[in-house]
RNA sequence: GGCCCGUUGGUCAAGAGGUUAAGACGACGCCCUUUCACGGCGUAAUCAUGGGUUCAAUUCCCGUACGGGUCACCA
């Protein structure tokens, strides 16, 4: 593969969403660029003005920053082959598709809509493919001239060649060749002399100095057509690698009603923008190594195209979880607690309370941010709860055995000063209890943690959460289990 | 339907004629342990299929099946 001077490019329409596939594309494009030390693209195509979005290009602006995939040229920031927006560069397109009908690559059809629903119809009822019939492919000159002076309205089609075959190369699937006889001589220009998509990009691409274009593979069968429009401008073809698809399961893909078809989607349930890049550059690629943790930098690094594959890839939320869970545990304290403030205090208002401790106790344990509010609503409140909260058959703890275990802990707890209330200092005092008791860690441990928070399953044991409920809270919440325990004996 | 592409455990996948067919997630079990986790150890589970070629095919070739893509004045 080529690796001088890469220029590759991200060329999304704005339909308002960010498609995870498309962002692998994205992604994957970023990566080529920067590993080769090339420059990364933002086109913008929004030629189909019926499909307008408001907003539409901000969400690609925002989603591609918030992952960092920062462009060198884009519509925005401009560059030196721009306009970076399709619908800004509709008056170039016309000339080229002239110049190709000058040079015999291509011609005026004056077919209408309606005879080609005609046609088609009559092919699909002979069961043939429906393709252009050739109609005006070879109109006399005359006829021509005198239809354009009429202004009789008219596309330019592409001059497939009759015979021959065309090959294309593709760095993943290798040489692909195609008969000429099965292309259609496509619309390069539609009547309102505006560019197909296909003969935009092209052109694009090529006033661009796109050098590597990375696509979906929903493009590969149109690539021979593309080969055959360099070729018509004697124009460099640039190399292709076309990705496969992202698929929900064996048969659908990722779509919109799954609801985890967006960038935006995962952002929302809790995903670490950085873990759904290293999931998403996984599903589709293998790097060499055993590594399976990238950041952004380190797939740069990393990558190489042999790595992809070239059949779909199933999506798997639960891997993704893993991986974000991953990248949870690894990250600072710093800044796993600067993520999860946000969604501890959904749950959670209480400013006294101990919030390193309770962040050094969620990380471990947190898969997915979204997670968290529900782990820490114990917190400003203690649940009813019932005794049988104390059992435990491994640490034979239960109601009868938890109320001398607490007994015994709360003047201990007792006997802490005030600023004396850290984890450290707790865990010195209650071992030094358990160790003059003689009994199990659990013993006591066990109905501690159960009593300050009223549930089976809590981050952080007894000594922890005491740390972070405070002093007086954590007394109080021992008194009241205390009372119950009681009662109930 | 024509053409194009693909098919290794449940999922992502390594593998490039000779391998005990990696690894990860998930599952299950064990250890650690003050719950739940983290961490550690281990178990089960894969070459779609039929023919070739070859001393030897997951690997190369052909067919079949299955899946996907594409056949617009959409992008």
């Amino acid at each position: 593969m080529n690796t001088e001077n890469v220029r590759t490019r991200f060329a999304p329409s704005p339909t308002g969403f960010m498609h995870i596939g498309n962002l692998r594309t994205a992604l994957y494009t970023y990566i080529i660029a920067k590993k080769y030390g090339g420059k990364f693209i933002l086109r913008i195509e929004d030629t189909d003005q019926g499909r307008f979005v408001e907003g539409a290009t901000e969400v690609i602006y925002d989603t591609l920053r918030k992952c960092g995939l920062n462009w060198d040229e884009g519509p925005d920031i401009g560059g030196p082959v721009g306009p970076y927006v399709q619908s800004e560069r509709m008056g170039i397109f016309k000339q080229y598709a002239e110049q190709l009908v000058k040079s015999g690559h291509a011609y005026y059809c004056f077919c209408t809509k309606e005879r080609m629903e005609q046609v088609h119809e009559e092919q699909k009822a002979k069961g043939i493919t429906p393709t252009y019939d050739r109609h005006c492919r070879d109109l006399p000159k005359e006829e021509v001239d005198r239809l354009l002076a009429e202004g009789v309205p008219y596309v330019i089609r592409q001059k497939i060649p009759l015979d021959g075959e065309t090959t294309f190369h593709d760095e993943l699937y290798g040489d692909i060749t195609v008969p000429n006889a099965d292309l259609d001589d496509q619309i390069l220009l539609k009547a309102d002399g505006m560019p197909t998509y296909n003969f935009a990009n092209v052109v694009d691409d090529h006033l661009m100095g796109i050098t590597h274009v990375v696509r979906g593979n929903e493009y590969l069968s149109s690539a021979p057509k593309y080969n055959l429009l360099y070729e018509a401008f004697g124009w460099e073809i640039p190399e292709y690698i076309h990705v496969e698809r992202i698929m929900r399961d064996a048969t659908h893909k990722l779509a919109k009603r799954d609801g985890d078809a967006y960038f935006g989607d995962f952002v929302e349930k809790g995903y670490y923008i950085p873990a759904i890049l290293n999931y998403i550059a996984l599903l589709g690629w293998a790097p060499k190594g055993e590594q399976e943790i990238f950041s952004l930098d380190e797939l740069i690094a990393e990558f190489d195209i042999g790595g992809l594959s070239k059949s779909p890839a199933i999506f798997d939320p639960v891997k993704m979880t893993a991986i974000n869970a991953e990248w949870l545990r690894k990250i600072s304290h710093e800044e796993f607690k600067e993520l999860a403030l946000p969604y501890i205090r959904q749950t959670c208002k209480r400013e006294d309370i101990d919030i390193d401790v309770l962040v050094k106790t969620l990380q471990p344990r947190t898969e997915l941010l979204s997670d968290i509010p529900e782990k820490v609503d114990f917190i400003d409140q203690l649940r009813e709860y019932d005794n049988e909260l104390f059992f435990n058959k491994k640490m034979k703890t239960n109601a009868e055995t938890a109320l001398p275990a607490l007994q015994a802990v709360l003047p201990v707890l007792e006997g802490i000063a005030d600023g004396d209330w850290t984890e450290e200092k707790i865990h010195a005092a209650v071992f030094a209890e358990i160790e003059k008791l003689g009994v199990k860690n659990g013993w006591v441990l066990l109905p501690m943690r159960a009593a300050l928070s009223g549930k089976a399953m809590t981050p952080g044991g007894g000594i922890e959460l005491a740390a972070i409920l405070g002093k007086t809270e954590s007394l109080s919440r021992i008194k009241m289990a205390l009372e119950k325990l009681g009662q109930q004996n």
